[in-house]
DNA sequence: TGCAATTTAATTGTGTACAATTTAATTTTG
DNA sequence: CAAAATTAAATTGTACACAATTAAATTGCA
């Protein structure tokens, strides 16, 4: 088997699902105003009402050269705040917002309609996240 | 169960192994001078000699609107050449130069040091595969 | 205490991604 | 055959990603 041919590759696949399924999320989340990462931080933000920018790195494995532009755009559109911490003032506090609480509404039906789409049953929805999840954990373990 | 749960979301998992495992190619690919996206296009050139923009757009899932740009350094840095078809003006073939097909050589350890770093065996390896292509051939039958 | 080392964001620069539009060539159709 | 429709790349503009550097705050240690 030829290693370095583009079928043999498991990189690619990868590759091109996540941007495939970005695609899909595209046209829900222009409804609502979002892009695909600012969608991940605003399910961050639904879950934990406030962070700080090394927390939501730390959550989405993205640093602050991609956080910093990100997060601009979203104080723009009114979906978060930001402020120096008071303990310490190298730390920086996102804030969601009444709107950006509000948001969550439109957002619910969003993860049912991509699986619908994706065509792909609950259950093998469920292990291809499980072996992803296999693999990613070894990162985890050692970047803590 | 929360559907608006990070965690609960098979989008980020796909979406973060993506972009782990183009970091873990980053340093092997530095040393041959060539970024994730050029690696894919020479893994295409590698095999075929010569493509057509539209070909590789079509194999890569990539529009011309990223490719022209990244081809352009790809010149720039001598391992394709670019001209018109003569069949059809409208088409514009990639070759691969003798520099380009020299680099293969230095790519060969590449994909067998990513599965060791990645830690996955081989039989997860191949099985995780599979599943993303089967619902990758979804869409691909849709598109053709 | 006081200074060096560390930590956190912001900044700078490069390289994708991709929607939308434009330009040129080819094909289809009346 | 000629105008309309289609196709392929290039261009324009926006938004990530991420390495490397900078700046400011905090921590640790002599």
């Amino acid at each position: 088997m030829d290693n370095l041919k583009l079928e043999n590759q498991l990189c690619f696949p990868v590759y091109a699902l996540s941007r495939h399924i970005t695609s899909l999320y595209r046209p829900h989340l222009e409804k609502i105003g979002l892009t695909y990462p600012q969608y991940l931080v605003m399910l961050v933000l639904w879950e934990y009402e406030e962070v700080t920018v090394k927390e939501l790195g730390h959550k989405l494995w993205l640093d602050s050269g991609t956080l910093t532009p990100l997060l601009k755009r979203m104080i723009e559109s009114g979906l978060v705040t930001k402020s120096r911490s008071e303990h310490d003032e190298r730390l920086v506090d996102i804030k969601i917002t009444e709107k950006g609480r509000l948001l969550k509404q439109e957002a619910t039906s969003i993860p049912e309609a991509l699986i619908k789409e994706l065509e792909t049953d609950e259950e093998q929805y469920f292990m291809l996240k499980t072996q992803i999840n296999r693999i990613l954990a070894v990162k985890e373990s050692k970047n803590i």
